[in-house]
DNA sequence: ACAGGCGGGACAGCCCGTTATT
DNA sequence: AATAACGGGCTGTCCCGCCTGT
């Protein structure tokens, strides 16, 4: 029994962190492996399609650590506003510690698979879904009708999303903080 | 004037559309050059720093395109929400048809660019400024406050860059129609 | 005595089936594990050299193989010519039912080993030098001297080795048959 | 114009030769590269697809130099026999030479390539064809019906390419002599 | 004897940019 | 002004051999 985590999780957390810096295709093994200090030949042996499953392996913890995020989010927050507000402004202050490099890992490869990479897009359609769902519930939680709540939660996540593009591209955090602020308002209007 | 497009205005249009399907680093010169059916060495002819210049020269197209369009909607709509509304149902009707492969061009690049590719990265703001700037005056002619304007503006970029992301990932447009949906019904709230 | 073949014996025919399908270095060692359901760490437990030794092991075992059928058709058959046909037409009717894939392992081998793959070299010189020599002795007992059993017992093998290799390639059993009825006429001419 | 041999040649010349040594699979770009003082991307110039189309112009380079040689052979000789037997002593001579390490590269090809490799096999079969045509045609010339001399083609040729094989294993010439000396007495009696 | 993670070197393929030639 | 050959670095993949724990 050995205290430090395990070469797979190193694997994991430096593609993630890979991946949310330069994208999947922009980001090499090379790169990977060097910041998790393990051997090319491991990789294979842990995930023998390589980086593509090395990739699929890293968005659905990155789905479970945001999920996870989220969910102590809203139930420790007095209101759901709350919970969305600190949830913004974490992602914000997370980019702007990093130099406006590291963004969220499931766009970035969303934005550059093609077709044919099926285990990938399977993969980020379940971590968007799973978001959006508990988005949902919470909001009819909060008293909206399913199908309200269900479109709330997609504009929010693409609020998110959207956002933190335009950070990213801009070097600087007011793109997060206006279409926070406009998304609060508008969802706080009477 | 001649007939057929210049090899310059053709390479322009074929990163385009590769930027659009596989982003900047998931596409290969060769992919476009062979769509450009050009060869090799008039690249760098036109575009003397080669794959990044084209890049910038593609985002610039993107945009001028998209300004215009936006610019059109607006004129010619009823009213902001109709525009807007306009203006999302045709992304959604491009993405459905190409398969749901061919996004938008701005994201694409934006997510996959490092801090280092600066003339990119400017490009890009600029890009992303100008729409923001142009919903920014439509939402003021309509009589809102410069600051409401603003952060109204960045929250439909953003709406509008996250629902594509979303869209593309699920294969289905539900997303989009999703955000847009919640999107105007907030914003037309009294 | 144990009713399942040892793990050694089930190495040795994967990399026997292997080295006949794709010859020494088109053949992975995962692919032979793999057919044999046998574990990385056991190969060099029973071959310390590794695929070296494990081919040699195939190799003899090939040989042997090959030699015990030879004696049964030579001492079984009316004559030395009917052994012969009945050794040709087994081996193209063993290549037709694997759709061509399956030839003779020895041959495979000796094609691609540099000369500095000793062991291996050696045991398919001592592997072609025992089939030789069986025939030889048969050919001396009908009646042949010595060095004209030589000669004739060498012609044989190569005509084997050779119509097996053109069979192979044109994936149809025409060489196999035409070059064996040559043979046989010739061997049978007055 | 230069009067060394283009590197589209020199490759070919180089792929040539390690096939010959080390057959399909044991052979790497890197030392066919080296030899041909070619750097790795003009490879793909000439090949778009890499090892394998070189492999078939080496196939078709090494078919149209034996077929040419043999031609020669049989115009320039006495009989058939006569030209058969230098062929084979030419054979012998130029395996001995290398150190038995330069044999057929067809043969060496045949072995080791699976069923999928298309375009090889029929090359491969082509060339295997070509010659046993022109042995056909002389044989026929000599006065033998088509058939017989189409069975004593196939044998000719597989008996060539057999007794390379054993003579290669060997390491001496006598296994190329003695099948040779046995289907020269063959061939002549009466 | 078995089991499987580890290690890093080598493989084929492709990349983007440049340099002669025409 | 346009083209095709060149150049070599780097990618992801897979290889074989080892070595520590059952």
């Amino acid at each position: 029994m050995q205290p430090d985590t395990s070469t797979r999780d190193r694997l994991i957390d430096a593609m993630l962190d890979g991946l949310r810096r330069r994208g999947y295709h922009g980001l090499g093994l090379a790169e990977v492996l060097a910041a998790a200090n393990a051997p090319k030949g491991v990789l294979y042996h842990h995930f023998k399609d390589g980086k593509s499953e090395l990739a699929v392996a890293a968005i659905e913890k990155a789905s479970a650590d945001m999920l996870q995020r989220l969910d102590t989010l809203l139930t420790r927050s007095a209101s759901f506003s709350d919970a969305l507000r600190t949830w913004f402004e974490a992602a914000q202050k997370q980019l702007h510690a990093s130099g406006f490099e590291r963004g969220c890992p499931l766009a970035a490869i969303a934005l550059q698979t093609s077709a044919d990479d099926v285990e990938i897009r399977a993969a980020l359609a379940r971590a968007f879904e799973a978001i959006r769902s508990r988005l949902q519930s919470a909001l009819e939680a909060a008293g909206l009708s399913p199908a309200q709540a269900r479109r709330n939660a997609t504009l929010i996540v693409a609020a998110y999303e959207g956002a933190l593009i335009q950070t990213r591209v801009a070097g600087r955090g007011d793109a997060m903080a206006e279409a926070g602020a406009a998304l609060f308002a508008l969802l706080e209007a009477p």
